[in-house]
DNA sequence: TTATTTGCAAACCTTTTGCAAGTGA
DNA sequence: TCACTTGCAAAAGGTTTGCAAATAA
């Protein structure tokens, strides 16, 4: 999607909550869109006081990226690493995570069968889907070198 | 599984570590192990205050929930309300979780296949998997009759 | 003009940790 | 005995919030 779509998309929304677009918003929408990244909250700080142009506070980041996650321009996961990372959505696919314990890289993928059996098991349950994550864990290539294999007291919730 | 099976294994995994066998530590292994509710930290914390027995620091609540996890004693899941929860593992098959968005319900469910689909995703990827976990949010059947329907804009990361 | 935003620093919440006193083996 | 534990309170780390000054519309 081109980013003038983006943007004007933001400012339908802001405008729809009587919202004001202000310099701090556009820049967190343009540094965000600008990267296909995974990042955090304080990784995008630090990337908006790296690069030149109007000074952004931490809270006013933390309360941009509530914003648009709440208007579906970003999507949130939980890496298990203490801090949310973020996403940007629109023309991107639904996809599913797969994290490496001992770098951290995350890697994406897809899959329609787990996606269909999640609504049926859902719906078994008498349960309205609203959104789902998949997160697999376990060693890239690169840290199945560096990495004894993995015992079995080393393994986390499954 | 029968408790002072339970125990037993406990002491050993004690002993197969050098650590002892302190009354607190017995006290939060009955504890966990007397329901099948999930639990917080804090919830934990909170019917240890509240019943007879001696007592037990949060500090120490910590120490110990930590420490059954890694001798896959319990398990952990966030369920995504910023604290984590914890559920035993003894005796108790692995499985999944339908979180509901409304009251924080939590239910289990379990599907071979998409287990299966899980295992060839990572390899596929050149990952080790060494866990994962599911989670699907929605409403339940009680809250889809309090909430109106939900809306795009009320969706999470999927 | 004026309701909305921002930045700052303090507050929050869950979890972790340093340290001196206590205790199981 | 003595290494391991506990409790306390302080610290940590990510995130949120109150408030006065700044700003978009």
């Amino acid at each position: 999607m081109q980013h003038a779509k983006v943007v004007e998309r933001f400012e339908e929304f802001l405008k729809g909550r009587n919202l004001k677009l202000t310099s701090q918003r556009r820049r967190l929408l343009d540094r965000v869109f600008a990267t296909h990244e995974h990042f955090s909250a304080e990784q995008l700080y630090s990337w908006l006081r790296g690069e030149p142009g109007d000074p952004v506070s931490r809270a006013t980041v933390y309360r941009t990226l509530s914003l648009l996650t709440e208007g579906g321009f970003l999507a949130t996961l939980d890496a298990g690493r203490g801090e949310l990372i973020y996403e940007h959505v629109l023309g991107h696919e639904h996809h599913d995570h797969i994290l490496c314990l001992g770098c951290g890289r995350i890697e994406e993928f897809h899959d329609e069968v787990i996606e269909e059996l999640q609504r049926r098991a859902c719906e078994a349950k008498g349960f309205v889907l609203v959104s789902h994550d998949l997160r697999l864990r376990g060693y890239c290539k690169t840290c199945q070198r560096r990495q004894p294999a993995s015992k079995a007291s080393d393994r986390t919730a499954t």
